[in-house]
DNA sequence: GTTAATGTGGGAAGCGATTTCCCATCGGCA
DNA sequence: TGCCGATGGGAAATCGCTTCCCACATTAAC
């Protein structure tokens, strides 16, 4: 009582029934077990009274898997992760299940670490979010932590990294760069600075490689020396500009691969007295809920970043087992606000 | 091989020892008892070569107690839940501790939903951000909860709400509030209208007290007339101002209790053509980090919000088990910056 | 009126660790 | 040489729950 538990042992003594038919009654029903509606009344009843909550570890134990659903993201307290980790987290609250959530802080290693702890207690299945290197190098280790946690009978989606033979729901940031490239184009933009992402992160590459395809579709040379590499942070989007700035452009337009970092690049531009978008013009990527109220607004491609980890959750948690990894591509809407102009 | 999972006995077979010398040797020698140095070589290399992992729920269930600390939040997407949190999983991560993430909606059922899950995994610990109602009513089961999770030995603590008997990190809301009046005062503000939070959460109340009381003490009476109460999130408080402005205000500073109303208020009061803050000052509460970048910047007080996540994460992982609910108090820094202005 | 089929409850064997005893062995010391 | 206290290792009991399998009963089928 004091300090004490109330196992199921007790329940069914209390209502005078075998473990086994206490256990069959709180369960639902096994497969197709039935138990007499007395005795269920009476187990149910005397669980309540006892305040009966059975032990998930031991639950886990006899199961073999737990009711946890890991949910693996770089950085929590970036928007793009917690919008992402909002959806799953409903839908897997939803199904009566409980979110681990680990953080990578984007090492690799650590990624592994916490495959690892979430095979060891048996997960469900695990979301990955964002993007991963992808030199083989780093995916190694991964890729085989992986491979034994559906080994175990574990489920795998990634949000944004069709990287990995798991159930993906990926943004097609190839298209969604593209057609912002036309709109900018449409502007009347010709030269562009870029704010690019680490050059091994898929999404990173696969915005850049939208964006250009789109430029030279257009017969424009993307101008080279006004890349600049940045790491997806707002202070990488600050530092990258500043330096941009200080070799000189001749850019009208600004495409940074995130808001975030976009959201660093006005930031300097202001205080280095460039007005946006009279000066500069500067777009970003992902529509970023927090980042809206922004001035001037950001011009943007906006992805449903909530409703993709609901699908990426939905994914895992589905009971149908398929075969073929499914692929749910996303379409990111571009959206024109204040930050883009004509050029003068 | 292909679906099994390596067991502490297959080691111990491996290593040619038994399974109570194969896990003290993984355990790292419980208590005192040694294992000569060759055994312990032996076992930890068999270990490897198998890729030995421990089953995390059945060591749960034979020591009576998870590597699991709950985080349970109201709302993951909302950039002070996600700073905080973002602390809060970083210290626990590095203790190597794996966090299960809670959100509740703002639904005090739902938070007892989580607590009880938490117990039923045996929890070792729990940090609850965010106030919740003050109502003994809603708060009745949740303290319950909390009651039995101590019992079972889970330590608990709080950020942002010293409302049960736990430990906890505490802004001193009221002394921030005050401290903000005051200087909006020295500006030259002589009335203010309030954004408001729901009336019975203990952050709300103390941020709304705390800044009438350095008004009263100023010899200025608030205008109750100029108070609406949102709800802590960007459309309440857009929703809220809009209200506040339909209804006519001679107010020369709005005081939102935090940056996510104030934000809201800055987006109504654009489109009302209101100018912030040339015609109408504004003010907010927090300092949210992504929030940082706003055009005006926002006038606010700070808190070190990530820091107070890992502060009551420490409290709650700490060894030292401490009688008294430990209270740890936290400043909040006035920062004056470009949305709050003189009046005209 | 047997026999077979079905429906229900209980007994007991795990699940994979931890941990408590208990025993064997090895020195040390008288 | 003999006894005793350490010391290191193993057998076995738990932890709380699920579930296979058997027993008994009731009813259906012939």
């Amino acid at each position: 009582m004091s300090s004490g538990y109330v196992t199921l042992g007790q329940v069914a003594e209390a209502a005078g029934v075998s473990l086994a038919t206490a256990s069959r009654v709180l369960n639902g029903s096994t497969s197709t077990r039935q138990v007499s509606g007395e005795l269920r009344e009476r187990v149910t009843s005397s669980a309540r009274a006892l305040g009966y909550l059975p032990n998930a570890s031991a639950q886990s134990l006899a199961r073999n898997s737990s009711s946890l659903v890991g949910l693996v993201v770089h950085d929590i307290a970036d928007p793009y992760f917690s919008s992402v980790a909002a959806g799953v987290t409903q839908t897997v609250e939803e199904h009566g299940l409980v979110v681990v959530l680990g953080t990578t802080d984007r090492s690799p290693s650590k990624e592994s670490t916490i495959l690892a702890a979430l095979r060891s207690h048996r997960a469900k299945a695990v979301v990955l979010v964002g993007s991963r290197s992808t030199d083989s190098k780093s995916t190694e280790a991964l890729t085989r932590e992986i491979e034994l946690f559906r080994r175990q009978g574990g489920r795998v989606a990634c949000v944004s990294q069709p990287v990995l033979p798991a159930d993906t729901v990926s943004p097609d940031n190839h298209a969604g760069a593209a057609e912002l490239a036309r709109s900018l184009i449409e502007q009347g933009h010709r030269k562009f600075a870029l704010l690019a992402g680490p050059n091994n992160l898929s999404t990173a590459r696969e915005r850049m490689d939208g964006f250009h395809s789109a430029l030279s579709a257009a017969g424009l040379e993307p101008d080279y020396q006004d890349v600049m590499h940045g790491d997806f942070t707002r202070d990488g989007g600050y530092a990258s500009t500043r330096r941009l700035m200080m070799l000189g452009t001749e850019a009208t337009c600004l495409f940074a691969v995130n808001d975030v970092m976009a959201t660093g690049a006005i930031a300097a531009l202001r205080e280095l007295g460039v007005r946006v978008p009279e000066q500069l013009s500067v777009a970003g990527f992902d529509d970023i809920p927090t980042l809206r109220d922004l001035t001037p607004s950001l011009t943007t491609v906006r992805l449903p970043l909530e409703q993709m980890g609901r699908q990426a959750a939905e994914l895992v948690l589905a009971r149908e087992e398929r075969e073929e990894p499914r692929l749910i591509d996303v379409h990111g809407e571009v959206l024109i606000r204040e930050s883009t102009r004509p050029p003068a």
